[in-house]
Formats: C-alpha cells, sequence, structure tokens
DNA sequence: GAAATAACGTA
DNA sequence: CGTACGTTATTTCA
C-alpha cells in the first residue's frame, strides 16, 4: 500500500487547541448579540476547517477532556495544581463547539479519568498497526511522542492555532536530536511547569538531551546518576524520584477502552441544516461557506438529503363526490391541506395516517365538502390561519380543528418555532419532507402534492401529539386552538381606518419636520442627514464638542434620552429642534405606513402571529397593530382615524387593568399585594402607602411613581441600578426603596426568587394553565447568559399568564357573540386590550358579554378589573 | 441585495 | 444592569 492509498486519521485535542484559541481571539470580535462568548469556537473551527481542507483526512475524530480530574491528579496530586481554574467564559464554550461538532458529524470523544491526549494516543496507536497514516493535532508538547513514520503531529505555534508546525520523525530528531519516543525522557528530566511537574534544577534541554545520547536512554541514565559530576549531577542524585515521577506522568495511555476505533471515524456528511442553525446562533457567518467547502457540502443542499425518505402514498385524484366520500369515511382525524395561489385555493389534499385523496378546488368540490368541512369530524393542518380564511372566503366554517402541527411544535419549542412542515417532517419523523426546488425551472425532484402534504401533517401530528406533556397539550387544545379560530375572523374582518384623517395628518407632520430641520440645519450651520445617527454623531461630538453619551457597538448613541440628558447638561438649539424631528417623522413614518396598508374596502388586515413570542403572547405583522402611538396627546390622533366601520355603530375598548400585578399576586399570595387588589383603592397609592409608611390619602405623587415604577420593574427583574436609572435617583436610594417595598411584600420576593429557583431545576417556566417556556441559559457558566435567562424566567410566567388569560376571553367573547346572534365583532387584541365593533342595538349585550368574560377568563385570588370604554374612533373609545 | 445596526413605537 | 414584540432608515457586508 503507498502513502497515498492509505487512509487517514485526524485526531484533535478538542480542548487544547480550543484553549489557545481562545487566547488568541479577542473576545469583544467574537459574542453573540446576547453575550454568548464565541472566540474559542470560532478559533478552534477556523483551524479545524482548514485543517480538514488541507490533509483531507478520510478519518476524523475531535477528543476532549472531561474534568480536570484524571488518574495523573490521583498518582500525584500536585499534577496541573499551579493551573488556574480555566475562566467559566471559556469552559462555556466547550458544550457549543461540541454541538458545532456534531453538526458536522465529526465523532466527539471523551473518556472519564483520562485526558484528551490519552485518547489521541490510543486511536493513533492502533490506527498506525492499522495500516492508517494518522495527524495527531495537540496543543500538549506530550504527545510529541506519538511521532513515528506513520505518525506526524501538528503542533500549534505560539501565537495562536492559525498556523500548525508538522511534526515528523525527523524534525523531532532535527529539533531535540532525539528520536520521538525519547522526548518524555528529555521532559521527564527538565520538568514541566505548565503541568506543574519540577524537573531536575540547573537542567535544561541542552544537557538532557546530552546525557540521554551519553548513555542511552532514561533507564540507563538514572541507574549511573552517581557518574555524573558537578552541581547538576548532585541536583540529578537529589531529584530521582520527581524525575521518575515525571517519566509515568507524561507517558501517554496508547490502551484506553473506547467505544469506537479508527475504522468507525471515517469522515460522514455533514448535517447542513444542523450547522446552518448552531451557526446563526453563534451569528458565525463567514466560517459557513469555509465548512461547507472543506466538508464538501453542497450549501445548497439541505440536510435531510442523506435521510431516508419514506414514500407517501400516490394521492387518489378524486371527483367532488368521491373526495366528499372517501372525506366520510376515513377514520381517525384527517390530514387537510388547502394548496393557496394568493389567498385563493386552488387544490385540497385529505390525508389519513395510510391514504391520501386531493382534487382540484372547484364550486363542485367546495358544494361537496362543505358539510364535511363544517362537521366536527377532526381534521389536522400545518398553518391553519391561511386555509380557515380561505374557506371562510368561500363560505365555509371548518369545524372539527383538531391540531395544526405548527402551533404544537412553537408551544413545545417557543424559541425557535418550526417554520414549515418540512423542518416539522424532519424533527418528528427524521424524514425530508419532498420539495421542488424552487430555483429549477423543472425541478429534478417533484414537491409534495396537497394529498400528500396532508399525509405528513398526519402522521407528524401523531408522532407530536404523543411526546406533548398533557398540560402543555391542554394548552394547545384549550387555548391555542380555539384562539387560532378567534384570530382568522379578526384578520379578515379588518379594522376601517380613516385614510382622510392619516393623510391630513401627515401632511401637517411633513411641513413641520420640513421646518424643524431647516431650523436644526440652521442651528448648526449646514446641512446633515437627521436620520442618520453617524452623521448625527460628527455634528454632537465632533464640530458641537458636546460630552460623550453611552456606548454603542460603533461609537456614541444619540437615542432620545440619552439627548435628553445631554440638553440637561450642555444646552444646544439643535438637540431640542432633532428630538421635535424625530418626533415628527417618526410618527408620519407610522402614518404613512398605516395609510398605504388600508385596503379597498377601507380597512386594514393585520396578521396577528400566533407563533410570534416566546411567552405566548401575540404578535402582529404587516402591519403591526399592537404599537399604534398612543403615549402623547399628539398621537392619539392617530388612534382618532381607527373608526367604527360602516354597517356599525360604535367601537368598544375594553382592557385589564394591572394585569400582570395582579397575576403576581396570585401566583405569589403576598397578602399585601392581594389586599390591594380587593380594597379598591388605587394600586399604586396603596403600595405606597404600605411601602412609606403614610395614610393612601398622604401618598404624593413622587412616591407613587416611584412605587409604581418598582411595582412594574419588578415583572421584568429590575435591579437598584436599572430603578435608579428610571427613576434619576440615587442607587443607594434605589436600593432603599427596594428593601422597604420587599419589607412590606415579602412574599413577592419569596416568590420571583423560587420560581427561577424551580425553573433552574426543571429547565422551564410554566404558566398558570401550563404553557411552558424553556430556559437552558439559566445554568450557564456564561454570566450575563445566565442573567438574561434569569430575568426572562421571572417574566415568562407572568406575562405567559396574561397572554393565556386573554386568549381565553377573547375567544369566549367571539364564541358568545356569535352563538347569541350578534353581528359585533372583535377587531384588535392589543395584549390587554380588545377592541370591538358594535353594531347597532347591541351594545348592552356586547358590553356585558365582554365584561363578564375577560372577568371570568381565569380564577385569580384577586378580581380581573375589566375597563371598558365606547367612542367612534379607538381614541374616543380608549377611555 | 442582504444583513446588521440604531432608533422607537406598544403592552 | 427591565420583559415581550415589529418596523423603519441608514450603514455595512459579501
Amino acid at each position: 500500500m503507498t502513502d497515498a492509498e492509505k487512509p487517514t486519521l485526524l485526531v484533535v485535542d478538542g480542548h487544547s487547541l480550543a484553549y489557545r484559541a481562545f487566547y488568541a481571539l479577542p473576545v469583544d470580535n467574537f459574542s453573540t448579540k446576547d453575550g454568548q462568548h464565541t472566540n474559542g469556537i470560532y478559533g478552534f473551527l477556523s483551524m479545524f476547517v482548514n485543517l480538514v481542507k488541507a490533509e483531507k483526512p478520510t478519518h476524523l475524530a475531535v477528543a476532549f477532556d472531561t474534568s480536570r480530574q484524571s488518574f495523573r491528579t490521583r498518582e500525584y496530586s500536585e499534577y496541573k495544581a499551579n493551573r488556574s481554574e480555566s475562566p467559566i467564559e471559556f469552559k462555556g464554550q466547550i458544550p457549543l463547539l461540541q454541538d458545532c461538532l456534531r453538526a458536522l458529524n465529526v465523532p466527539v470523544l471523551t473518556k472519564e479519568e483520562v485526558e484528551a491526549d490519552d485518547i489521541l494516543a490510543t486511536l493513533a496507536t492502533e490506527a498506525s498497526a492499522e495500516g492508517f497514516s494518522v495527524l495527531v493535532c495537540s496543543g500538549d508538547r506530550d504527545t510529541i511522542q506519538l511521532v513515528t513514520d506513520d505518525i506526524t503531529l501538528l503542533y500549534p505555534n505560539v501565537q495562536g492555532v492559525s498556523q500548525l508546525k508538522r511534526y515528523d520523525t525527523d524534525a523531532v530528531v532535527e529539533k531535540y536530536g532525539l528520536p520521538p519516543a525519547q522526548y518524555p525522557e528529555i521532559a521527564a528530566l527538565v520538568g514541566e511547569t505548565s503541568d506543574n511537574l519540577p524537573g531536575v534544577p540547573k537542567v535544561g534541554e541542552k544537557t538532557a538531551v546530552k546525557w540521554l545520547t551519553q548513555w542511552g536512554s532514561l533507564e540507563a541514565l538514572l541507574d549511573n546518576a552517581d557518574k555524573i559530576t558537578g552541581v547538576v549531577g548532585n541536583n540529578l542524585r537529589e531529584h530521582l524520584d520527581d524525575v521518575k515521577r515525571n517519566r509515568a506522568l507524561n507517558r501517554l495511555l496508547r490502551d484506553v477502552e473506547l467505544e469506537v476505533g479508527p475504522a468507525d471515524l471515517a469522515v460522514q456528511p455533514i448535517d447542513t441544516q444542523a450547522v446552518r442553525d448552531i451557526f446563526a446562533r453563534l451569528e458565525f457567518r463567514t466560517l459557513l461557506p469555509r465548512v461547507f467547502d472543506a466538508f464538501g457540502a453542497d450549501p445548497s443542499a439541505s440536510s435531510e438529503e442523506a435521510r431516508p425518505t419514506a414514500t407517501a402514498p400516490t394521492a387518489t385524484v378524486l371527483d367532488a363526490p368521491g373526495l366528499a366520500a372517501w372525506a366520510a369515511d376515513a377514520a381517525g382525524p384527517v390530514g387537510v391541506t388547502l394548496t393557496l395561489v394568493g389567498s385563493r385555493p386552488t387544490r385540497i389534499g385529505l390525508a389519513t395516517a395510510d391514504a391520501a385523496a386531493e382534487a382540484e378546488w372547484t364550486d363542485a368540490v367546495r358544494d361537496a365538502l362543505s358539510d364535511w368541512l363544517a362537521s366536527r369530524a377532526p381534521k389536522v393542518f400545518a398553518a391553519a390561519k391561511p386555509q380557515l380564511k380561505a374557506l371562510a372566503r368561500e363560505g365555509i366554517v371548518v369545524g372539527g380543528i383538531a391540531d395544526d402541527v405548527i402551533l404544537a411544535g412553537w408551544l413545545v419549542r417557543p424559541s425557535f418555532p418550526d417554520k414549515s412542515l418540512a423542518d416539522l417532517v424532519d424533527r418528528y419523523l427524521g424524514e425530508k419532507l419532498p420539495e421542488a426546488d424552487p430555483t429549477q425551472l423543472v425541478p429534478e425532484t417533484e414537491g409534495a402534492t396537497p394529498g400528500q402534504l396532508s399525509w405528513y401533517v398526519r402522521r407528524v401530528s401523531e408522532a407530536q401529539r404523543a411526546d406533548l406533556p398533557d398540560r402543555v397539550a391542554e394548552v394547545l387544545d384549550d387555548i391555542e386552538l380555539p384562539t387560532l379560530e378567534a384570530l382568522a375572523d379578526m384578520e379578515l374582518a379588518g379594522v376601517a381606518v380613516s385614510h382622510d384623517k392619516l393623510a391630513q395628518f401627515s401632511g401637517e407632520l411633513a411641513a413641520r419636520a420640513e421646518e424643524l430641520a431647516q431650523q436644526a440645519y440652521a442651528s448648526i450651520g449646514h446641512e446633515v442627514n437627521l436620520g442618520s445617527p453617524k452623521q448625527l454623531q460628527e455634528v454632537l461630538f465632533d464640530e458641537l464638542q458636546l460630552p460623550k453619551t453611552r456606548k454603542t457597538k460603533s461609537g456614541y448613541t444619540t437615542d432620545a434620552a440619552a439627548l435628553a440628558d445631554l440638553q440637561e447638561n450642555a444646552h444646544h438649539p439643535f438637540l431640542d429642534l432633532l428630538l421635535r424631528h424625530r418626533e415628527a417623522t417618526k410618527l408620519k413614518q407610522i402614518i404613512d405606513a398605516l395609510d398605504a396598508a388600508i385596503g379597498s374596502d377601507g380597512r386594514i388586515h393585520t396578521t396577528y402571529v400566533q407563533t410570534g413570542s416566546q411567552t405566548g403572547r401575540l404578535s402582529s405583522t404587516d402591519p403591526n397593530l399592537q404599537n399604534i402611538p398612543i403615549r402623547t396627546d399628539e398621537s392619539r390622533r392617530i388612534r382618532a382615524a381607527f373608526e367604527v366601520g360602516e354597517g356599525y355603530e360604535t367601537l368598544l375598548t375594553a382592557d385589564y387593568s394591572q394585569i400582570e400585578m395582579r397575576i403576581m399576586a396570585h401566583l405569589s399570595g403576598d397578602p399585601g399585594l392581594i389586599e390591594a387588589f380587593n380594597s379598591g383603592e388605587d394600586l399604586h397609592r396603596f403600595v405606597g402607602s404600605r411601602v412609606f409608611g403614610v395614610e393612601p390619602s398622604e401618598v404624593t405623587p413622587a412616591m407613587r411613581t416611584k412605587v409604581k415604577a418598582m411595582s412594574y420593574g419588578l415583572v421584568y427583574g429590575l435591579s437598584a441600578f436599572g430603578l435608579s436609572k428610571q427613576l434619576r435617583i440615587e442607587q443607594s436610594e434605589a436600593k432603599q426603596l427596594m428593601l422597604e417595598y420587599f419589607a412590606r411584600f415579602g412574599a413577592v420576593r419569596d416568590y420571583l426568587r423560587g420560581s427561577v429557583e424551580q425553573a433552574r431545576q426543571d429547565g422551564y417556566t410554566e404558566t398558570i394553565f401550563g404553557r411552558r417556556r424553556p430556559f437552558p441559559d439559566l445554568t450557564s457558566m456564561n454570566r450575563v447568559l445566565r442573567e438574561n435567562a434569569e430575568r426572562a424566567a421571572l417574566n415568562a410566567p407572568i406575562q405567559g399568564s396574561a397572554a393565556d388569560i386573554m386568549k381565553i376571553a377573547l375567544f369566549r367573547i367571539r364564541d358568545e357573540l356569535a352563538s347569541a346572534g350578534l353581528r359585533s365583532r372583535v377587531l384588535l387584541q392589543i395584549h390587554d386590550e380588545l377592541v370591538v365593533e358594535v353594531a347597532a342595538g347591541e351594545w348592552d349585550a356586547v358590553e356585558s358579554i365582554v365584561r363578564a368574560r375577560m372577568a371570568d377568563a381565569a380564577d385569580l385570588s384577586v378580581p380581573l378589573d375589566v375597563q371598558i370604554g365606547r367612542g367612534g374612533d379607538w381614541d374616543e373609545a380608549g377611555h
């Protein structure tokens, strides 16, 4: 066998190389947005990818130490004892690096009690015996002993990991004057500071090599130690035990029992999707193409290429009565997929677990299938809402919605919802959903037909249900699926918005913005793009020499809070003009976006993204109707443009007051807080009187502001620092305020602490109704990451329970309005507020339904207070 | 042209 | 060094 034909095994010491990378790369340049450090991971992978590309190994593995403990520390407790604990910033990167390697399908090897280098030694020895050519990559000099004609060591240069030096037998002999197998003998004499192994004093490499050459081996040298003259001879005789110990400890194990042998380490195709996912999480971008290149992966291919593609049954194409009969005969839940072009159905496919049928969507099919669709026969969907809306436009109200696999997937993993059926097919079935390549005019692979898609939906649904915890399944069945139907209605209804009002306001703001801009230019003597933070920084900090503000990634912030601060300290007319210009342009921009979103029916139809949050809230897009301005009088003119539509009489708004604090009272069981809500007194006044020890009537506005900020801050995990910043008070005063607050409402603090602790143990938080949110970072070694997770975990049950309650109220109101035969309908949901369009003569009935269903949506230990408003537009109705 | 950044609106 | 979102304009990257 020639060398070229030999298989090549590359084994890498993950720990030592990542560690070098960690110190070689500046952490500032390698951290994710949320604070995860990635310099060690990046540096390692960068080196690794280059290595794979250059060496083209046929077999591959990376070994890691399991802990600092090994058989060596047991034999010599001082071993590596001088080594300072590796920083937690580094340790936290190791599991992520291992995830990356797993995504690359590179075996990650560890073994209790032995070090990574022992694993390398074992594999290298075995592989060499089996005829491999071996590359060992390690940052530990002891691995020099492994070098033979078949085994080459790649050792990083001092500077870092980008350059690797090759040590073959000749290179070792050239450098040390002795064959590789004898290197440990040199090291035993010289000692290894980094391992806390002292050698013979005054003996360096030169002397050691001289001795070993002279006597031939360490054993011979020690036998003749009495023949060595001079001080070093004395030293040697005095340190014989040290030398023997060193030699024992630096001998790498070559017979570690591993579950794999070299032959098991053949290079596997990488899991491209998994690589994409984890690289996205770590915010590696330039690395991605390099990885694909080095591993010979096709970047356009998706990971499941290698997976088995279970063959979907060919969907039987039926005529209208045939499909209706097929549906009626189907046993158990039926997967339903409506193919939409735009918002119109073009095809429908149905499937059970073992058969599929489909038809072109025609009037005849619609008529034949409408009874079954409307019936309670169980149906399962993937992303049901657009399909329900399309069917509603066809006059069909679907019944028996038993599952939506996308929604269910989100409930299981709200942080990273699977966006498509293909994702779920991969995750739950381990198969690849056949998809047509959209870049090809004549695709090589056919996409699945709606009947086949339904077959996948049906199977995913079943697999997903099987590992859905009971309480989560209840949230799906009793909250999310009913909410889904309500949202479809709301989106279809839309909300009437007056173009005239918006256009009028937009014009006024345009004129004002222009005028403010001119004045701003005049105040600094030249024009500048007021919308460009970059240019503003030049004006503020270079030209005007104003004091520097809080830092951003690329300079200093020009946000409103900072500008307001600047104005207090260093007056300049430009600041005020800029702030007012910002305000005007921001409003105008919102208005113009809304105006553009008004449909031909004079209404805006937003899209509620039911999987849009990690807490259980909805989000709203295209346009977002959950962030319409309200804080300033002027901005309320925008709300005034949201009007009651034709055919209806008035708008009703209903909002929960202080729902999150009420949930906090309920969850914590704090007697003081519960009393506050039962007393009928204004919450903040009540809390203020307790905290400051005065009568409620004596609570000053300043006191009320403080406890209000504190109460709201609690829900978000506010610190004394944050509280002091918001209230613009000394941190010591903020601290004092928190102490006083918790002295009176101690159960609140106990609850918050306990809930985070519980989450740390369980790995997730839970709302009152059982909605879960996982928090893996609660045990992270990275402090930033962990503390961020703690605040989010504090908030999740509270925000999430509020979201649950509002959803329950929402669909119950919708159902009851319908069953009472009322035309009035819910239009909008803004987290704790509903907007209802009320038909003539229905006000009293609607008001009482809304009030009752909101108030009794949950049974808490405090009442749920509902505020109702009425008016011809949203602003008027708002209070 | 896509992706990141800074800013800002809501609960 | 306060949670949860979406949108916009500008700037930077590939």
